[in-house]
RNA sequence: GGCCCGAUGGCGGAGUGGUUACGCAGAGGACUGCAAAUCCUUGCACGCCGGUUCGAUUCCGGCUCGGGCCUCCA
């Protein structure tokens, strides 16, 4: 059984899939104007675990996970006009970029993964829905959604009308009923991109395209939806509004799983503070995307998470432990002491420090359940490197032993120290490994 | 101002009403030509003030400090 924090309820409770067969998730997947960075890659990380832990309780077949793609978006727009280029070359690129960053922190492809701009059909529906329903207005080419229609706004953040009003720090637009009101569509004029639509050319809103390819792909009720914390509001709020209005009262989703924060310092990482670190750059100065991966999972998701040079330290250490103590064993059984962890609201600190007192197929198989250990221990410690260049120096290195010239012996392994090599003498010779 | 979250040893990080994980780093030792790796040993903590209790790091209240959201944001 596996529990899981409810950010609705604000309590942990039991996760009783609606259908155990076919088990909804939706998370908020990236905006493709930028490269992502390690704050971006804790929700794909920490998802990608908890959809591991869904197919190892429910079958390998029992999860339909969605994460989208917003591929239409204010920031594409600026980032296609300051580059010269049509937003479809900013989106494309970063997308690869998104799916090569991810793919090397060992995070699996979702089941599906909807763009907003194929799906612009199902939003202008579901906003005309509202509109019939009274739930939104069409007010100077844009359309809105009507706040106070909704008397349930605000459960999800916890905060009411007057209060968002007061603290308020936007100016509020002329057009809109409310101040509250948030947009579901919006005009597109000159060579902007956009979309005809019942209001006249224009883009959705980002609200309502999670809202819409939540329902076009997984139903109107969902089992899980995740994200970051700050999508809680307003985007997460927003959603629950349009979609809970659209389909007559029912929730949206049955578990709202929000992940903590990667911090720099004492504050999050973010785009806009640039305080920034990507996988991209940690990737290119030599650290490898499991090492990542393992700094992501060594806080539980809701904690925050402070980034670290000594935390990339302590995971690649980690991780040659746990290598070397898998050997090549196959992979076995999950040991239970880690499944128990993983299924308490996804304690991965807890399962990691399980996986220390384990050993050969049962490590690799709970590891692997992780998203760890996927490599061979062979390419882990040797992979990418000429290992026959290495092995005729190591040959040299032991001539000069034998020969008791140790100077000479501790100079080559000097040099292979200096080229990231570093030689362990066994009783069986010598083996060397990347440092 | 409103709402929310957190405070554990040098660092990271679980957990618990009573003997408090684990990892990294540190110290000592074994091993080694010297190292590395490994193994053994080892020091180090529960923000402050009250309350409940036989007993609180764990429950309750207050305080202090830090962070987040209220605008795009994972």
């Amino acid at each position: 059984m596996i529990r899981l924090h409810d950010t609705l309820a604000r309590e942990k409770r039991s996760f009783v899939p609606l259908n155990k067969e076919r088990i909804t998730m939706y998370v908020c997947g990236p905006t493709v104007y930028g490269r992502a960075h390690i704050g971006n890659a804790r929700p794909a990380v920490v998802f990608d675990t908890l959809a591991r832990l869904i197919r190892h309780e429910f079958g390998a077949d029992s999860l339909l996970y969605a994460r989208n793609v917003t591929d239409v978006d204010d920031k594409i727009i600026a980032a296609a006009e300051a580059e010269g280029v049509e937003p479809l070359a900013i989106t494309e690129r970063y997308e690869r970029h998104y799916l090569e960053d991810m793919g090397a922190l060992g995070v699996h492809p979702p089941t599906v993964a909807p763009h907003a701009t194929h799906e612009i059909g199902a939003m202008i529906g579901m906003i005309e829905r509202l509109v019939e329903l009274g739930n939104a207005y069409e007010a100077e080419g844009h359309v809105l959604f009507s706040v106070p229609s909704d008397p349930d706004y605000g459960i999800l953040s916890k905060r009411d009308r007057d209060q968002m009003i007061a603290g308020a720090r936007v100016e509020v637009a002329p057009y809109k009923r409310d101040p509250a009101d948030f947009v579901l569509w919006k005009p597109s004029t000159g060579t902007v991109i956009g979309w005809d639509s019942p209001w006249g050319r224009g883009r959705p809103g980002w609200h309502i395209e999670c809202s819409a390819m939540i329902a076009a792909h997984l139903g109107e009720t969902i089992d899980i939806h995740g994200g970051g914390l700050d999508l809680i509001f307003p985007h997460h709020e927003n959603e629950i509004a349009q979609s809970r209005c659209a389909h007559g009262g029912l929730p949206l989703a049955r578990f709202w799983v929000h992940n903590g924060f990667v911090d720099m310092g004492a504050e999050k990482m973010s785009k806009s503070l640039g305080n920034v670190i990507t996988p991209a750059e940690l990737l290119a100065t030599g650290h490898r995307g499991e090492t990542l991966r393992l700094a992501l999972l060594s806080a539980h998701y809701r904690q925050p998470l402070p980034w670290t040079d000594a935390l990339l330290v302590q995971a690649k250490a980690t991780l040659d432990g746990l290598y070397r103590r898998a050997g090549d064993e196959p992979s076995g059984e999950v040991d239970d002491g880690v499944l128990e962890a993983l299924r308490d609201d996804l304690n991965t600190p807890l399962a990691l420090s399980r996986l220390g007192s384990l050993e050969g197929s049962a490590l690799k198989a709970s590891a692997n359940l992780l998203g760890l250990l996927g490599s061979s221990a062979a390419d882990w410690f040797q992979g990418d490197v000429d290992a026959g260049a290495i092995e005729r120096r190591i040959a040299a290195r032991s001539e000069a032993k034998k020969a008791r010239d140790f100077a000479a012996a501790d100079r080559i392994r000097d040099e292979l120290k200096a080229e990231g090599i570093v030689l362990e003498d066994g009783p069986a010779g010598t083996s060397w490994r990347k440092e």
